[in-house]
DNA sequence: TTGCAAATGATAATCTTTCTCATTAATAGG
DNA sequence: CCTATTAATGAGAAAGATTATCATTTGCAA
């Protein structure tokens, strides 16, 4: 049988980096998620994994998935629809959060400072240390954009 | 056999305003979620309700709350956990937001009306017009609190 | 009060995710 | 480089949450 070949990605050295062992399908896992810039559910990784090597189980996938989220390679996201799906974790750097289009469900990712500032202050005058934040706004296409 | 009694709830007579009809269980649903100030998921709902109308079974919870939810009456949440949570939807006035305790899963409610205004901002820039906002924050409670 | 469309109850079916267990593979040490 | 050991994988069963089915019941308008 041979071998897909392809270099390693940023996420695979993640994963190594954080001692995890690096198999053969987490290689590719990895891979397909950084060469992903959505946020494809499992079942969308497991078809996309699948391309770059066949020998490849949907149950690793999900396996996998959530072990790169418990070390904090991938963050997993609720957009409605059941599924849970998943995007490459931030950096140190600011988080970025979620237009949702409320017609056609479609995603788009946008950037905050202000907004990045004022969640952290809030939750510190709570008595809390900021974790994560899960944000997704549902809007509707302005009738008339001047 | 014999019928409950209790009054209308404020959520049955939205049930009404809406054109949706009233029968029993949905009365005795909107009743509990009237009574209700956290977060429940369909089973706790389901138990809460056959409290006060054991007539009532839980495929009827389900379809009650997918219906209310479509008529604007009840928000569906996801504080993780892979149930899906429910309360009653916020009014025209301000939204509220949730945080998260990292270590004991509690939510811990709140509003801040100037992040409603950024948020409302941020969207209106992207061109849309802002429908609702999904945000929960994950914190973890400051060792030492000054 | 009656008729009918809609809602309900009980349970089957579906969908997503996790678990099981026999087999395979990664890695450290020789 | 080879081997042993320990963890990961594949395939399918199982679990958990939600939705669908269909015969029966019920709200509500006339």
């Amino acid at each position: 049988m041979k071998e897909p070949t392809f270099p390693d990605s940023p996420l695979a050295d993640l994963c190594r980096e954080r001692g995890l062992k690096l198999t053969g399908q987490r290689r590719t896992i990895a891979f397909v998620l950084s060469d992903s810039d959505d946020h494809p559910d499992v079942e969308e990784l497991y078809r996309r994994a699948v391309e770059v090597d066949p020998r490849i189980s949907i149950a690793t996938v999900y396996r996998t998935v959530r072990l790169f989220e418990e070390n904090g390679i991938l963050q997993r996201r609720d957009f409605g629809g059941g599924r849970a799906r998943y995007e490459v974790a931030d950096g140190d750097h600011g988080d970025h959060y979620h237009l949702i289009d409320a017609d056609s469900g479609k995603v788009i990712e946008f950037e905050n400072p202000e907004l990045d500032a004022l969640l952290d202050n809030i939750v510190r005058e709570m008595g809390y240390d900021l974790v994560t934040t899960r944000l997704s706004v549902v809007g509707r296409r302005k009738a008339k954009p001047r």
